[in-house]
DNA sequence: TATTGTTATACTCTATAACTATA
DNA sequence: TATAGTTATAGAGTATAACAATA
């Protein structure tokens, strides 16, 4: 493009000074809960992906490993309901954790339809290095940013828009 | 199942009470951020879908009208990058918002290349319609929920960690 | 008949490479 | 050569129907 050109183009939307890079406002737009909220998300996933990545942990899988540490034996319908995720979508996810060796599967002898999930010992092992891990790297990291008492209240309300909105 | 059957499925967990049904545990769950984070943003999108259902439009269709009323003739790169959108991905969403005569894409006469895009008068009758239905409905809930100075806090902290984490 | 785990499948989001037309 | 818009495509995540084994 000619430098005559390129002058033309800033001319065609009226900039506010000469030769200025207008930056696009997003106006309404940080002011919305859904924005604001969807960004914020993105940006913890990503961290938290970042901190774990020497344990190759998604949030999804690091969730049902402290679901099955606290509720042992507990069958695949109820650990995934209580995460939101469908039964037929809890397959796959529970054969990459078994195949990990970090979780296992036992067919119940009372009703043999359905499995009492547990962790392995190497699944007790791997979440105890990844609670440091979160720990000491990602929710500190929240801590600094907006101070301990600020980070309380903000899973307070999230908690509660979950449970009550 | 029999009748003993069920009590001795009941006796294999050992159940705090007879005939209790102990409930799944959460434990440090409730505690993460990004476990908060993603429940509070599935709830908010759903509300919203809900609150918008009369105009059909997604909490990414939304920002996008929003962002072509507050930047008339900025072109696709532009918007998408803003948005936090693939360029490969904003086309097929912006063809869907053109062929329902919400927007449009006016080829650039000093490069060619380019698009400037802008609402038409239909979406700008539509935006305002949501608008409305958004604030009277969606995030007036949310202020009835949690207070409008815990409200303003909450989207404070989500801005700061979106934008500074 | 109802339930558990499973398969198959489809639809949305997201991500990358490569093409075209312009510059 | 570089850039804007586009196409094709592949991978997650999510959703529903239906089947086999078991109750």
């Amino acid at each position: 493009m000619t430098r005559a050109a390129n002058e033309a183009a800033k001319a065609q939307r009226p900039a506010r000074k000469e030769a200025e890079d207008v930056p696009i406002e997003l106006g309404e737009l940080s002011e919305l809960i859904g924005y604001t909220l969807k960004r914020a998300q993105l940006k913890i996933f990503e961290d938290f992906l970042r901190c774990m990545a020497p344990l190759q942990l998604t949030p999804a899988q690091f969730s049902v490993l402290l679901l099955l540490d606290r509720n042992p034996g507990r069958n695949q319908t109820e650990i995934a309901s209580t995460l939101g995720i469908l039964r037929p979508n809890f397959v796959a996810m529970l054969d990459g954790l078994e195949s990990r060796d970090l979780c296992a599967r036992i067919r119940s002898v009372n009703d043999r339809r359905s499995h009492h999930l547990v962790l392995t010992d190497k699944g007790k092992a791997v979440l105890a290095r990844a609670k440091k891990l979160v720990a000491a790297k990602h929710e500190a990291r929240l801590n600094d940013l907006l101070g301990a008492d600020n980070r309380a209240a903000l899973v307070a309300m999230l908690a509660k828009i979950a449970d009550e909105f």
